[in-house]
DNA sequence: GTTATTTTGAAAATCATTCGCATTCAATGC
DNA sequence: GCATTGAATGCGAATGATTTTCAAAATAAC
C-alpha cells in the first residue's frame, strides 16, 4: 500500500494519508481506534487532526481499503483489509481482539439468508468472552 | 412482565418504569431505539424524560429484562428479553430487523472459542442486506 | 402518616464524530 | 522547475447520542 496504491483508488497522495496507512501497516495492533490513531501520531510528532483521521477512514473504508468493525460498546477500530473476510473474537478483560474464519459458519449464513428471502452482502460477528491469557 | 417482576429484579415499580416495560411488551416493532421509545410515549401523552428512559433501559439491560442491540451505524436497539437466544438480519434500506437461530453455528462458535483457547460467554451475529421488500 | 431512600426531570456536561471555512497542499500544465 | 487550481487539511465550532448533576418528587420503610 503506497501513494500509487492511493491514486487507484481515486485517492491523492497527501501526508496525512500517507501516515495513516503507514500505521496501520506497521500493524502495531491490527485493530485501532480513530482516537488510538491520533495518539499514536501524535506521540511521534507526526500531526495529523483527529477530523482528517475520520475523513480518512471513512474514505479508506469506501475505497475498501480498510474495514471498520463496531464494538458492542459502539465504539469502532479499523483494521486493514487484506481481502480475506474473517470475523472476531474480543476479550472482555483486556479488548484482545482475535480473527477466525469458519466455512461452515459462512455457508449456513448464505442459507437462512436464502431461506427467509433476504439477500445478504455482509455481516459482522463477534464472539465476546475471554481470551486464554485473561481467564 | 409487571410490578412484582421489577420488583424481583431489585427496582422499584416506579410509572416511568412501567410504561417503558409496557411499551416494549406492546410490541409495535420489537426493536427500539431510546429515541423510539421518547418519540411513542411522548406521542401518547406519557411524559417521561430521556434521561430516565436512558437511565431505565441501562438497568433493565443489567437485570436481563431487556437486550441490547448495537446496529452498524453504532446506534443500539432494544428488545424485550425472552430468554431465547437468537441473532439478526438487518435490512440496510428499510432498517427491518428479523431474527433467526441456528444450532449448527451456534455450535460451531464453541468449537472454534474451544479451540482456539478463548471462554466465550456472548455473542452477536447480524447479517446486513436487504429484506424481501426491498430488493 | 412521617421520615429516609430512591428515582425522576431538566438542563448542563461529555464523548465521539462531523462540519464550515480559511489556509495549505498536491497534481497538472506550462 | 514553477504557477495554477481544485482538492485536502487544520482548527474550532456544531452535532447527536448518551450521561451526569442536583433539586424536586415519588416510593419504600418504619
Amino acid at each position: 500500500m503506497d501513494a500509487q496504491d492511493l491514486k487507484k483508488a481515486g485517492l491523492a497522495a497527501t501526508l496525512p494519508r500517507l501516515k495513516i496507512l503507514k500505521l496501520l501497516e506497521e500493524n502495531l495492533q491490527r485493530h485501532m481506534s480513530a482516537e488510538d490513531i491520533y495518539k499514536v501520531l501524535m506521540n511521534t510528532g507526526e500531526n495529523v487532526s483527529v477530523a482528517t483521521i475520520y475523513r480518512v477512514l471513512h474514505q479508506f473504508c469506501e475505497a475498501g481499503i480498510v474495514h471498520r468493525l463496531n464494538l458492542e460498546n459502539g465504539h469502532a477500530v479499523y483494521e486493514l483489509e487484506r481481502g480475506d473476510h474473517h470475523d472476531h473474537m474480543c476479550c472482555m478483560k483486556c479488548g484482545k481482539i482475535s480473527e477466525f474464519f469458519d466455512e461452515v459458519i459462512e455457508k449456513r449464513q448464505k442459507i437462512i439468508a436464502e431461506k427467509a428471502g433476504w439477500a445478504i452482502t455482509e455481516h459482522t460477528m463477534i464472539l465476546f468472552g475471554m481470551c486464554p491469557k485473561c481467564q
